[in-house]
DNA sequence: CTATCATGTGAGTGACCACTTACTTACAAA
DNA sequence: TTTGTAAGTAAGTGGTCACTCACATGATAG
């Protein structure tokens, strides 16, 4: 009763502004400590709300990180860039390009986190989340290396496990600096060059004489690597989810 | 007052034997649920024994865990076999082994996830673990790479560099199928061979006329990879993270 | 037989968790 | 001015967590 003004907390905010900052905050301790070490108290007072409002956005805690991990899946202009170099057949600069945009570009750092906690933590949108921000590169770059075999540019090699191999020398790179806190023994632009430089040394034609003989194509059962067709589909159904 | 024989529980076994059995529960449930992910009801319950005499063995949850991760910290029997293909110069051989050694032999299936759970979440052991057990492979490889460099077999690249981008595309490989659950696409042999070829072809050598002239060393601003002298001597400190 | 002691347990304990309830406040349309 | 409603909160609630305590059991040494 004797109440007057006594309640501050924060100041009013569109509904819209409130999630992307409860996003935010929640998503910074998720990267952080993962789902089940992160307490809804931690992420209410991050976002400088209450408890009670921060259930009021998002029905759970899992919805909530439902709602990050969908955020999280736009896909870059990358592939944009990839593929303008990709058309010139510049084999050197669409590695690069790739590599250089794992390594320092557009490498939210929390995110590689997110994805190992979710994948670890089973969490049913890890697939999801998986298969659109990360698999779409080695299946474009699959398509890329498979049609650079049959121009006789790469020797012939299994291109999906060549494109697993390039991006797996990426990602290792980024855990080993961001997950396992090794201290890094060269610049980024030098380790960019340097993977670059041995896989593409790895995957060209030792010497002319290979060029004939493609049309043989001995790899048998050869699985689907062509290409993704409708790589990115619509984000799917995120605000619920139980 | 009513009780006779009620109580049965576990029949008696020496603290040993004991111990053994709750690390082997823990372990498996710490890798498939992480550390916050699992209870000690749970560890109790799958060791067949009562939470109280679980924490009469560990003191905290935490000293379990640490047991835990200490006990995996014994380095293989692989070196013997590496060391061997090493002094015969047999390149294809050494890659082979490690690679092999680390995708289906030896690679126990639950201890990946461990790593990967204790890096994220901080675990304090994390990094001894991560050193003795893993790091030990690649700085070996390093220098295994810088010898046969000098020697004129391989093309001159930063080694560490190179170690890493191989044990990369191994650790990858591991990660998407064991983490991700993403299907093989070709069986365990077709895939080692195939990360061997591509890396060896990266590395070696061109043209025989690269062989002389090796002593320029035109490198010139080369950073530090000659050879971790005591490969594995004390960690440079990494060791913060509560 | 009995005293000892490691091995073992059921039944807690306080702390903290995700989530709820009952309420207030600010603001804009009527 | 009234009033409807979205934005906001303090103070819970039941359940679960890591961890404890008082006591039971059984083998063995004297």
């Amino acid at each position: 009763m004797m109440r007057s003004s006594k309640k501050v907390g924060a100041q009013k905010s569109s509904g819209r502004e409130r999630q992307a900052s409860i996003i935010a905050a929640a998503a910074a301790l998720f990267a952080q400590k993962g789902f089940n070490g992160t307490t809804t108290r931690e992420i209410a007072k991050t976002a400088g709300i209450s408890e009670a409002l921060l259930f009021k956005h998002f029905p759970t805690k899992r919805a909530l990180y439902a709602a990050i991990l969908a955020e999280k899946v736009q896909l870059s202009e990358l592939l944009a860039a990839v593929q303008e170099a990709a058309e010139k057949r510049d084999d050197g600069r669409v590695f690069t390009l790739i590599a250089k945009f794992r390594i320092h570009r557009g490498a939210d750092p929390s995110l590689l986190r997110l994805l190992l906690f979710s994948a670890l933590e089973g969490h049913e949108l890890s697939d999801m989340f998986f298969r659109n921000r990360h698999r779409v590169f080695y299946e474009y770059l699959a398509g890329y290396i498979a049609r650079r075999m049959e121009e006789g540019a790469f020797r012939r090699v299994d291109p999906l496990l060549a494109a697993q191999s390039f991006i797996g020398m990426i990602v290792y790179h980024r855990i080993l600096h961001e997950i396992f806190r090794v201290p890094p023994h060269c610049s980024p632009e030098d380790a960019v060059a340097g993977y670059v430089d041995l896989f593409l040394a790895g995957l060209r034609s030792r010497s002319a004489a290979a060029k004939r003989g493609i049309r043989k194509a001995r790899e048998g059962a050869r699985p689907g690597y062509l290409l993704p067709s409708g790589a990115m589909g619509r984000p799917p159904g995120v605000g619920r989810v139980k």
